[in-house]
RNA sequence: GCCGAAAUAGCUCAGUGGUAGAGCACUUCCAUGGUAAGGAAGGGGUCCCGGGUUCAAAUCCCGGUUUCGGCUCCA
């Protein structure tokens, strides 16, 4: 057991020291890099030069470090001056430890902190624990190797960096080894798979996802859904081309930023460069200038559900999460400076609404520019401070608490975004609404005032839940495949005891479909046992076992998700029931 | 894009140089079923694609595609 008085963090940092010692020993050519410890555990980076190092060669260094736990070796600390401490790492060839001195050096470091485990002497802040006996049995475990480029810059040689986790004991181990089994149980590529809801097709390419007539169902619900609520707060929906021309990006600013993630679209006819679109913002700013704005038509909402298009890294692209076909819930609002406050309150409003109906928590990051970076950012520094505190002020004035993260911020101005949580404790970047001053001026929008002269509107962008495929991946893992009833592609399954019976089920479901509700019908050749275990691991909310009982009666036997018990209900009460849990999306079945 | 791993039946996977396999699914037959696997038989393969080594390649080598775990990136 780790001791009380060795946090975790320390614990988990003397790991990655400890591992090193492993690999020095197996390796004793290798070059180290840095090993910190992390959120569930920590890392190292090695160079191992020619050598291949592979996955199994992590049992090897778990023994290893095994051996080393069981010796109790005592870390032992000591200084080096830093010209002392060069010359030793450039004898042992250490040159990644040597850059990291040389840096120290120039910070005004003097000297430098060393600890040394047996044989095994490394350059290191600290602190670390006492004695690696004090390590749990158990308690940590190799997981990944993986590459890093060193210093995380992409320019720089790609190092192999092992993975480990590691708890105060074995116990809390094993707990979070199954939230990571459970969390494979969930994943959505999985289950989108087994449910039959997208495909990829290699044909199609990467990135490309195909939505089968069920998964349709579940993204159109999530627009059908974020359109109801944006109506509500005045966004209608518009149409717009999935390709434009390079102009409109450049104008916007987007051009130079984000060029080489755009698709460049060839035209037979004219030599003109033209894009696949990868946001919205630029056709909608083309509709409010289309004819002269009045104060009077302000605040100006519009919303799109278009296909975006980005050229993501091929290894940057992961099932639903990351896509370079999507679409968004996205909005942008036109409006004077003094309607900013209002038309942030109500999308805050419909946010939490849509949170609330889908079951998840959040919280709301407010992102920031970065004031050291100021030209990865459009418009000056003035613009930047006044539109971060008025967003603050917002926060603050509705008593909404937040977390600040600077230089999270979109290009042309601060941001709110939400962080929504799913049921395994997991961050999410879903909705977010951007305050642009920027965009509106590029674009010469203008609308004429109270006294007739020509003012520039402020432009909000926001999404409700983002991209609504990346989000059907999120509730998809989130609800571990079992929507609610009014997301669920298939809401009730009609199993069928005897063949003399399919034609009743036929019936009932024709019934069940003129009321709108989704039904799909087993009448397979298969015992009722076996019908009703496919049923469930489907995860389709209501299941209905026909037979004799039941055509001879109104009454139906509801068996519902996750419930053994059988329930009696006529056959009217149960449409009405999934009628009303429909139209009020309520999440418990 | 970079580092590493993987791709075999519709699905999950076994097979490591010598006749391509299992379970589930599917089809047919028997059973006519009552709330989480009834029985039997059968069909089903571009072993990701292209090249190479070899008497012989699903297996070894090279290139490509796609996927996965990371890194970098994410308007």
């Amino acid at each position: 057991m780790i001791k009380k008085d060795d946090n975790l963090e320390v614990a988990r940092h003397s790991l990655a020291h400890i591992m090193a010692a492993a690999v020095f020993e197996l390796w004793p050519n290798v070059r180290f890099a840095i090993g910190p410890a992390t959120e569930n555990g920590f890392y190292y980076d090695f160079d191992f030069g020619k050598d291949k190092v592979s996955e199994n060669d992590l049992i090897k260094i778990e023994k290893k470090m095994n051996h080393i736990i069981r010796r109790g070796l005592k870390f032992e600390k000591s200084e080096l001056s830093v010209e002392e401490a060069i010359n030793k790492e450039k004898k042992a060839k250490q040159l990644y430890k040597l850059e990291l001195i040389q840096d120290l050096k120039k910070g005004g470091e003097k000297k430098v902190c060393y600890y040394e485990l047996g044989n095994f002497k490394d350059l290191c802040r600290g602190p670390h624990i006492e004695s690696s006996g004090k390590i749990a049995k158990g308690s940590f475990k190799l997981t990944k190797l993986a590459g890093a480029y060193w210093r995380g810059d992409e320019k720089n040689k790609m190092l192999t960096r092992i993975y480990g986790v590691a708890f105060a004991s074995k116990k809390e181990l094993d707990e979070y080894l199954n939230m990571l089994a459970e969390a494979e149980r969930r994943d959505h590529r999985k289950i989108g798979k087994e449910q039959g809801l997208f495909i990829f097709s290699d044909l199609i390419g990467p990135g490309l996802p195909v939505y089968t007539d069920k998964g349709a169902i579940v993204r159109n619900e999530i627009i059908k859904y974020s359109n109801e609520l944006q109506r509500e707060i005045g966004y209608n929906e518009v149409h717009t081309p999935n390709i434009n021309k390079a102009e409109l990006f450049k104008i916007s600013g987007h051009y130079d930023k984000y060029k080489d993630d755009m698709f460049r679209v060839a035209s037979n006819y004219s030599d003109e460069e033209y894009y696949l679109k990868p946001m919205n913002c630029p056709h909608h700013t083309q509709l409010y200038g289309s004819r002269k704005r009045s104060y009077k038509e302000l605040p100006y909402r519009v919303s799109d559900f278009a296909n975006l298009y980005r050229d993501e890294k091929p290894g940057e692209l992961s099932g639903l999460s990351r896509l370079r076909c999507f679409s968004q819930d996205d909005g942008h609002c036109f409006c004077r400076e003094d309607q900013i406050k209002d038309e942030f309150v109500s999308v805050l409003g419909v946010i939490n609404k849509a949170m609330k109906t889908y079951n998840m928590e959040y919280e709301i990051r407010l992102s920031l520019w970065d004031p050291d970076n100021p030209d990865k950012y459009l418009g000056d520094a003035k613009v930047w401070e006044k539109s971060q505190k008025l967003l603050e002020d917002i926060l603050k004035e509705n008593k909404i608490s937040y977390r600040k993260k600077e230089g999270e911020a979109a290009i042309y101005g601060p941001k709110m975004d939400l962080i929504s949580k799913d049921s395994l404790g997991r961050e999410w970047q879903i909705s977010t609404i951007q305050l642009d001053f920027i965009m509106p001026e590029r674009f010469g929008l203008t609308y004429v005032n109270e006294e007739g002269k020509e003012e520039t509107p402020v432009m909000i962008h926001r999404a409700i839940v983002g991209s609504p495929e990346r989000f059907m991946g999120i509730l998809i893992e989130h609800y571990a495949g079992a929507f609610p009833v009014w997301l669920s592609p298939v809401q009730v399954k009609i199993i069928s005891v005897g063949e003399k019976h399919i034609d009743y089920c036929r019936k009932l479901a024709g019934e069940f479909a003129e009321n709108n509700v989704r039904v799909e019908i087993d009448d397979n050749n298969e015992t009722v046992g076996n019908k009703i275990r496919k049923a469930a691991g489907e995860k389709v909310p209501y299941v209905l076992v026909i037979g004799d009982r039941e055509m001879s009666s109104e009454k139906l036997a509801v068996r519902d998700r996750g419930k053994t018990k059988i329930r009696e209900i006529a056959k009217d009460k149960f449409v009405k029931e999934i009628e009303e849990k429909v139209k009020h999306r309520i999440f418990e079945l």
